[in-house]
DNA sequence: AGCACA
């Protein structure tokens, strides 16, 4: 069952996010994260106090939504780091997705069923202002993420889809300052996940094993054109033998 | 812990 007595929908709701990411870096991370089970209409985080450590990501449909919700729910999360894009973040406790609570905007506005609320939208519009006023550089939380000017990507596929099957596969066209703590996170929620398998001298490919290769190809089925940042979708095949 | 979005 999921969480709480919300019936599924178009939306999520996550809580418990850790509060010193800088907004447009959660909200690029959450989508990163979540465009695995289907299309984003958008992602919503805001810092004023009462919603900090909170995001709603509205999917197209509610089957993606539902997906997120029953994925993420059995994904271990405890105290591992949650790593997406080249951003590190603390997880979300296992449960702490759920649907949300009301139609998003951006949801209501495609079905013409927008209504504003002038109220509500006020009290907050002071807030983040005086937020806004008052934030300053925030340089001494978390690693920086290394995202020099990252060179157009240079990949040609290579024909190894045909690769007989195999229990390993063989990673892609990752951004150069992908890490193994990144690719572990999005392959481990496929069952059967063992280890990913990084050469330091090769970097923008990487090994992820699985315990058979029926395995393997659900996960790479999931996963074949994951982007971890938008010019770098992962190529997979199967690992020569 | 905490369910919003001009």
């Amino acid at each position: 069952m999921f969480t709480a007595d919300i019936p599924p929908n178009q939306s999520i709701y996550i809580k418990n996010l850790n509060e010193r990411i800088k907004k447009e870096e959660l909200k690029r991370s959450l989508y990163c994260l979540f465009s695995q089970f289907g299309r984003i209409l958008d992602v919503v985080a805001l810092k004023t106090p009462k919603l900090r450590g909170q995001a709603w990501v509205a999917f197209s449909d509610v089957t993606a939504a539902t997906n997120a919700v029953r994925q993420m729910q059995n994904f271990p999360f405890y105290d591992k780091p949650m790593v997406c894009l080249s951003q590190v973040f603390l997880l979300p406790l296992s449960g702490r997705i759920q649907f949300a609570k009301e139609k998003s905007d951006c949801i209501a506005k495609e079905e013409g069923t927008f209504v504003p609320n002038d109220k509500k939208r006020k009290k907050h519009e002071k807030a983040e202002r005086k937020r806004e006023e008052t934030q300053r550089p925030n340089t001494a939380n978390g690693p920086t993420p290394q995202n020099g000017a990252p060179a157009p990507s240079s990949y040609k596929p290579s024909g190894q889809e045909a690769m007989p099957p195999n229990n390993i596969l063989f990673i892609q066209n990752l951004p150069h300052d992908t890490t193994t703590a990144m690719l572990e996170f999005l392959f481990r929620q496929y069952p059967g996940f063992k280890e990913i398998r990084m050469v330091a001298a090769k970097p923008g490919i990487a090994f992820a094993e699985f315990e058979d290769d029926v395995k393997s190809s659900m996960a790479m089925r999931g996963l074949q054109d994951f982007k971890i940042t938008p010019q770098y979708p992962m190529l997979i095949s199967f690992a020569k033998k």
